[in-house]
DNA sequence: GCGATTCCTTTGAAGCATAAAATATCTCCG
DNA sequence: CGGAGATATTTTATGCTTCAAAGGAATCGC
């Protein structure tokens, strides 16, 4: 587009995917924005917060910290913190284990289930709202594109790393 | 639409779009993520820092810090701090208006556009290769679901808006 | 002109996030 | 057994992000 002689083929491509990722960027920012911000004001708590009672209640009994960071996807410093404040508002508890002295169990409290209960069917509606405009099969395509997205950047990670 | 009676039908629907969701997310976490590591490894910077750049350098002129904030996507308050640090780095400039004295006016440095273009073509073939597994047609198609999709969030949202 | 309202920006408090270094523990090989 | 490396977690430094509140400045309505 800015090029002036035409870099060749690829010009077009590239400017695609990086229109078609600027693009992706931005809806996704729109709707973890609402959540977001929906989250605070139900149910005065963040996405993060959320996101760890739903690990913790999805993975049933005691999780250490490192799977808890790699659950969700952020850096294990970031989960001494996020951990520390659920504790302290008896949302989660952490125990040391005892088979292995470096390493937490962390688990949902029965007050960090309460919470998450009453949390999931809002937050359930508020994603199907914001997807109705998408038919089913539309959905289930970009459901299916954003699987070979994910796979083909798992791939170009790999490839860099074996460089 | 939140209404009671299909509660049964719509109930495969909603986790599915609850996966999906679940699935875009954690797609564009990962390129994000990667984005971003990379531009501190090659560039010494930060995602936040070169969309600030990208910004300007698209606007040509100046830019009102709302102006900058919409664009961005981010807060006001955000913005302030942002701004303060690239400006601290020399890469940006601000200067309050002289037709409007509550705006400042950003525009990006000649280091900055040079900063900017050193890191562009990488950031392009960066995107480029992580989208690489998809076809031009599979691209075509996950960028319309994508418009379509932001498109039926802010449906949603003017929606509730009206509520 | 003047008051009300709206707009632009900054500040402050809290939280979220990373990378890198420090600490502690475990495991395994010799 | 003992030490080298791997693994689990926290700490430290820095930066990004939001929301809410507050300030000054422009504009609208009268």
């Amino acid at each position: 587009m800015r090029g002036a002689s035409g870099i060749g083929r690829r010009t077009s491509a590239n400017s695609d995917a990086l229109r078609l990722w600027l693009r992706l960027l931005s809806a996704t920012n729109l709707i973890e924005g609402r959540v977001r911000s929906r989250l605070r004001r139900d149910f005065a708590t963040t996405l993060p917060r959320f996101d760890v009672l739903a690990q913790l209640e999805q993975a049933g009994g005691g999780v250490t910290m490192s799977e808890l960071s790699r659950r969700l996807m952020v850096s294990n410093g970031n989960v001494t913190g996020l951990t520390e404040r659920l504790v302290r508002e008896r949302l989660v508890s952490r125990t040391p284990s005892l088979t292995d002295r470096r390493t937490q169990l962390v688990r949902i409290t029965p007050a960090g289930r309460r919470a998450l209960r009453a949390m999931t069917p809002g937050h359930r509606a508020w994603i199907d709202d914001m997807f109705a405009g998408l038919s089913a099969s539309e959905r289930a395509t970009l459901a299916a594109l954003v699987a070979k997205l994910k796979r083909s950047v798992e791939a170009s990670a790999l490839q860099e790393a074996a460089s």
